[in-house]
DNA sequence: CGCGTTATTGAAGGTCATCAAGCCGAGTGG
DNA sequence: CCACTCGGCTTGATGACCTTCAATAACGCG
């Protein structure tokens, strides 16, 4: 239950939306936040605990401060299909309707804001600003689901991990390089893909000198170029 | 160009959200254009034409009255992900941003009702129930997305196929048969599969009882029992 | 430094794609 | 009326790509 987890482990630090944001100019959240005077709450996990469970009830909206999450869907024999990786900056947990249709669980230790969804409704009917804010929200969520679409549909395994560190590039890399978050059973539950695969598509690209190690998650692209090549 | 085609082969019928919906109770678009008293028009395609290409600016949105729409993107070798079909009743073409994510075309021939996007923005600027109601439209089209995306990467292509099924007998089915508008390759590039292997797979099924058929394209499920035992 | 976790690499096999041939059904014209 | 045609569908044979199973290696955290 995450209000009783709230209780026991919330930082109660109520922030009027001034943190820093992750991407002071895309920030999605705090433009709301800072607009309409929401509180935002502050609030930690540690590696591998649940944040929320599929169809529960939505109640809260977040966004990570530090650390990465995954948001996923399981069959029922375990399968798993992982959604998207939310990084600092990126707001999850975001629904138009009642529940949450995929879980979310913290890839590593992950600190997040959240508010509740229930005083963003309210923000939405009364700041039409606010309401095109959470529709553009959910739409940049589609885009990316329909592009993820064409991957997993019809993208080969090196085509998917050349997507993949293009999209980590562009997301997390810091001085060219990127620290990867997450292991390489979630980039292949990402990618629909084993971790075998997602490893010999990695040292394939490591053999062609398209990228560097140092460490499995410590990845440099060496050949931005011949990585767009191999990403039809 | 769009302009031009609605100059040349428009109905010219302006109507006020009259048209008896094909979904009387969910319809997600005569809700709006009721309500605020929009102007619509009616526009006819052609089989195999294109309603809109991708990246081209978003101008007007559709809902689909009679026929059946495709909506995929391409890779610049030519395979094919088709994120979804749309059918009487269901509105597509709805973006938050400037331009649309998929191409669409019509799978046969098709009458929509249109809407200009602008008119649809300036609506949900005054009434707050507008703003709601596209959120959720959008909201809609990703957790299908979602949905999508687990099958892509995860499901086999048996299980596709009976996913495929009882959705399209969710969305068609008439009298307990289903006459589907596509054709074996747009279901093969709607499931991230061949066409042979969709054809495989609907044989199979009929081996065993579990579907008729009354030509490739009329369906009838006989057993939705053991279908969905193979839908995890 | 040592141990458990995570990643890599190898070998074998299965699922689905590819290539190919034939069939079916609807529309057409002799 | 039926042969013809053409697109769509089915079915078969083969093989590639990716998964599975297995063993070793590397990492990172205490």
């Amino acid at each position: 239950m995450l209000t009783q987890t709230i209780n026991t482990q919330a930082i109660n630090t109520q922030v009027r939306g001034k943190i820093a944001p992750a991407h002071p100019v895309t920030d999605q959240f705090g433009a709301i936040t800072g607009h309409v005077g929401l509180v935002a709450t502050e609030f930690s996990y540690r590696k591998d605990e649940e944040i929320y469970g599929e169809d529960e009830p939505a109640e809260y909206v977040y966004q990570v401060i530090t650390g990465a999450v995954r948001s996923y869907k399981l069959l029922s024999d375990g399968r798993r299909q992982i959604g998207a990786f939310h990084l600092p900056g990126d707001v999850f947990g975001l629904e138009s309707g009642a529940t949450h249709r995929l879980a979310a669980e913290a890839i590593i230790d992950t600190t997040v804001r959240l508010v509740k969804r229930a005083s963003l409704e309210k923000a939405a009917g009364v700041d039409v600003q606010v309401a095109r804010k959470l529709w553009a929200m959910t739409a940049s969520e589609l885009r990316h689901a329909e592009d993820h679409m064409l991957l997993l549909g019809r993208k080969t395994a090196m085509e998917r991990v050349a997507t993949f560190l293009l999209e980590m590039d562009r997301r997390l890399a810091v001085a060219g390089m990127m620290a990867l978050p997450m292991c390489r059973r979630d980039i292949g539950d990402y990618l629909g893909l084993t971790l075998e695969t997602v490893s010999r598509a990695l040292s394939q690209l490591h053999t062609e000198g398209i990228l560097g190690f140092s460490g499995a998650r410590q990845i440099v692209l060496r050949n931005r170029q011949r990585l767009h090549n191999l990403d039809p």
